[in-house]
DNA sequence: GTGAAAGCGCTAACAA
DNA sequence: TTGTTAGCGCTTTCAC
């Protein structure tokens, strides 16, 4: 049988209320006393009961996080942020993946409802709806689309698009086509303001675009097509790895060097980005200090701080290998 | 504020006892009660809460998860199987990561004592001791040495060496170069047994091995080394992909042409294995099934099934790409 | 400084 | 079939 308060309280011939005092460090308890309790907590190997005290508090020291997927890259390291601060601040952590569609968002939400946690995390979830009912405190990562009313942390895509604009403007590329991802996402229309802005303040004409789409298949269909057209480019950024590495597999297909004919930047730094050949240069994501920064604010909110209004957005860099 | 048990039970005119009987399908209800208690429900959108069911019952449907860290890619995809069946049978995950060594075990035990969850998967976890106290069900995965008396579940290394084995056999490579993971790792003991016993079943003698190391720069001192020296082989077999990539730069260097001359398999099948040129040729972890493995196998023991006494073997397989 | 008692929201005998 | 009564293991007034 597992050792419980009334057990620890017999034990040091006190009520199970000087126990909770010492176990939660309410001074009001003569050293004496104190000292006895924690010899018998020390002996019994006691830990109380992570659900006996939830019920009791209100609270149960637990955070949910809502995932699209384990399988991408990014995801793990932004739950490593996560979870990093949550156990440095003695916080358990909850995880549920939205591989399921709609069914995984109910399944969440009944967590919500069950007050399985105090407040949760979402990063890119599939719908929001399920929030407007609940009040958990809730923080979104997600730079797909604006969640209004609700505190947002996200790359900044924008300056993460103007470092690579200047990257090739400073190799003097003055006519570069841009491979963007897929349309309608805030993610999609930052990177390429933040490129073309960067392009018209030196003095250029806004770069052509081509719509590309997460693949490789489509970055090389993008440049192959890129290729046959008339259209002049001298230099390619992709608004994600993967079309880039299309693009380099078409480049090599036309015998075109890289970089020296035709620079190549991606964007996400991907694991695959610094094992091809040439190394992908591309620019990378803040994911780890995105987990931290919206697990930091979420414990904030906890502790009843108020939300901010604007999202967070953490700085993107350039990772130069050998492509541009 | 929420509403409870006993807020359903009033406005349905029953007792609590008869909405948990509702609610957890015992019978025993009459069916007009019984809808009216589920009008209700539904009316208030009601969801008992996890913690006082955890509490009254003793089991709070919950595993603990600990993982060595959550940037390896495999470490997502194993997770991702543990998520769909842990999700598909409404249990709850609660994760941990061992990023901070001893004291994350502490901190993981600790949660274990407190009754967190009714079960526990434990990734490569960097000891086991905590266990020693425990009765809580648990079961490893891990292939990096036994953990004698708990349930185990690990890919088939000694078969996927076997497969690379073979595939070389097959191109008429009789003196393969071996480069091998961390001495004294189960892992390394099968992978390098089992293609030595596929070489000596074909006739040959046991191949050369030399010790690699995990990153793509031993991989590259491996085989600078072996063209150095006189020793003669004929196609290359790493313990892992990031050895394997360096080998690739280092035959690169040497102008050696891949696989025409010198064959390459690794091991893993690593993201970045796809995206190298030539894309490298490798064994695939069943990563995913491993983690659906051990979950299903932990919920059988919450029912009360009995361990099996031999840890369960998955099987690898060849992905058959550019270098080999 | 310490204890008694009530209560967190549920389940599970035991009666009726 | 249904309600009553105890808990589950803790926290938290409120007395003393």
């Amino acid at each position: 049988m597992r050792v419980t308060i009334a057990e620890v309280a017999r034990r040091a011939r006190v009520s199970k209320a000087t126990v909770s005092r010492v176990l939660n460090d309410r001074g009001e308890v003569d050293a004496a006393t104190a000292v006895r309790v924690r010899d018998v907590i020390a002996a019994t190997g006691y830990t109380p009961s992570a659900g006996a005290v939830g019920l009791a508090r209100g609270r149960t020291q637990t955070v949910g996080v809502l995932v699209p997927g384990l399988t991408r890259p990014w995801v793990g390291d932004v739950l490593q942020g996560v979870a990093d601060v949550l156990e440095a601040r003695g916080y358990a952590l909850l995880l549920h993946t939205a591989t399921r569609g709609a069914d995984s968002i109910t399944q969440f939400a009944r967590q919500v409802n069950a007050n399985t946690f105090d407040g949760q995390l979402l990063l890119e979830p599939p719908s929001t709806d399920f929030l407007r009912t609940a009040t958990t405190p809730t923080v979104i990562i997600d730079d797909r689309a604006h969640h209004p009313g609700f505190p947002t942390v996200a790359p900044d895509n924008r300056a993460g698009a103007e470092l690579a604009a200047r990257h090739l403007l400073a190799a003097g590329r003055t006519t570069p086509a841009v491979i963007t991802g897929p349309p309608r996402l805030t993610r999609t229309h930052d990177r390429s303001t933040g490129f073309t802005d960067a392009y018209h303040r030196a003095g250029h004409p806004t770069p052509h675009h081509v719509e590309g789409g997460l693949t490789r298949e489509a970055g090389h269909a993008a440049v192959t097509a890129l290729l046959a057209a008339t259209t002049p480019f001298d230099s390619l950024f992709a608004h994600d790895d993967l079309t880039a590495l299309g693009a380099l597999d078409a480049l090599r297909e036309a015998r075109i060097p890289v970089p020296t004919a035709i620079p190549v930047i991606g964007f996400d730094d991907t694991p695959a980005a610094a094992h091809t050949h040439p190394a992908l240069t591309t620019i990378a994501h803040p994911a780890r200090e995105m987990g931290e920064t919206a697990t930091t604010l979420l414990l904030r909110l906890l502790a009843g701080d108020k939300p901010p209004t604007t999202p967070q957005i953490l700085p993107t860099h350039l990772v130069i290998r050998e492509t541009a």
